[in-house]
DNA sequence: GAATGAAAATGATCTGCGTCAATGTTGGTT
DNA sequence: AACCAACATTGACGCAGATCATTTTCATTC
């Protein structure tokens, strides 16, 4: 898979404070390209890309990239930050779909009604690359390698829903969390971040949510994590002390180590 | 979206026992066209997929269309019968992912690995149009409205995804049940077949297993939603008797009626 | 650094559904 | 037509995790 070859990946976090800060890198110079973008372009296609981002100012905590309703026109990457995809339903409860990590690509749902039914905001302050659908349609027909990457992309989100429902259908609390827990990990080393020793960009009622748990057994099973050394949770702070138990608990297969 | 289109949609079964029976309609001729092309191609555009398109002999009861582990070669549209898609987990446990009918593309999860993690089978006599991928990449690049028509597919799969996400994480055995019949129902409506009255065409075992409940469960679901006359169950036959009703206890808004 | 509200943790209790066990039904095979 | 195996139904019981209630910790803001 093109996003675990040996082209090393940075991330470039940016100081929001300030005003000049490289909010608008080009995909060229993003420490993230090798993540959502196909690994075969040419220099000047790539360009062809860069010129269709939109690079806006960065999100707040809590601000939302789109609301469900709203009409949609682009579908977005994350750069730096968090952000978490969900859905209100008629009694008003909100249903958490899904968390973004930089690298990669969220609002794909949409396509097919023209029109949001989720919503997206960011879980910290977030910077994300607006690509117009338009123009994806233009370049992916244009450039064949896009295509395939989009097809490989959306691909992916397919199969990660079928995994999420195999979790959400068969497995218990402690399997869904360690389960979750390893997939966090295995993203953000992805990113050339630490496996073991990340924080938890989303609050423990998302956690919960996401996983059809209540927000107390997310705690519980946190703290059994802890008590058998497995973990160390300090707040949002999560270090994975015991790997290989965090796979088996979860009954995963442990990808690697 | 296009599938509700008023374009009539036709199912054309066939006899199995008659060898030269009409397996091998063509793309043109095939009712179900409306379902797995888009829209607007011209007459020329549909005769290149047509080209592109194996029919291959009907599937009998449990056949399978592929392996876990198989190399990904083609996608999948199901002609008619209906196709079970599933994986098998390190403990042989089997998970059931979804349900392919007539005029639904399935096999898009293995794009991105370029092999088969999942396994489909028919779940009775089932035929399916094979398309090998390499085409589709091919032809997508060619025909600008497939490659858009793709990307729906794609999207709604993925919207399709997150809903039974939600089922899954967050409703009542009863709720999931009236859910997934509700959805049935409308998909069936939509291949102009009755919306109140079908067969279903898989064991109540897979459909516990794609649910995330006990089989057992399932049993007892049906027979109260029967007690309180919402259905009619014999065996695979469902009547559904009061559909206000249905979509009430399903906490489902109530698409039509 | 005190005050306030939100998030997290912990304990006690309740319940929906899984599990186990037994029986009934169906459809495919000889 | 009779047989058998897979499938479906029904009942009894127990438990994982929801819910409710309370306390503790954390993050803001004044």
């Amino acid at each position: 898979m093109f996003w675990l070859s040996n082209r090393p990946i940075f991330v470039h976090p940016f100081d929001m404070s300030d005003p000049k800060s490289k909010f608008t890198v080009s995909c060229q110079e993003c420490g993230l390209n090798a993540l959502c973008l196909p690994y075969s372009l040419t220099l000047e296609e790539i360009d062809q890309v860069d010129q269709t981002v939109k690079r806006n100012k960065p999100l707040h905590r809590s601000e939302s990239v789109y609301q469900s309703g709203d009409r949609f026109t682009s579908i977005y990457a994350v750069r730096s930050g968090a952000i978490k995809a969900y859905s209100i339903d008629e009694e008003g409860e909100e249903h958490v779909i899904g968390f973004y990590l930089p690298g990669e690509i969220f609002g794909l749902d949409a396509i097919d009604a023209q029109s949001h039914l989720s919503a997206a905001k960011a879980l910290e302050t977030t910077a994300i690359c607006e690509i117009p659908y338009e123009q994806v349609g233009h370049l992916s027909g244009k450039i064949h390698n896009l295509q395939a990457h989009m097809y490989r992309l959306f691909s992916r989100e397919i199969r990660a829903d079928q995994q999420i429902q195999i979790l959400l259908g068969k497995k218990t609390a402690e399997e869904r969390i360690g389960a979750f827990l390893l997939n966090l990990s295995q993203r953000y080393s992805q990113r050339r971040l630490s496996a073991t020793k990340f924080r938890l960009p989303m609050a423990r009622t998302d956690i919960g949510n996401y996983l059809g748990l209540a927000v107390e057994t997310v705690s519980r099973v946190f703290t059994r994590l802890q008590k058998h050394h497995v973990l160390k949770v300090d707040g949002k702070e999560i270090e994975i002390l015991n790997h290989k138990k965090l796979c088996e608990l979860s009954h995963n297969e442990c990808p690697l180590l």
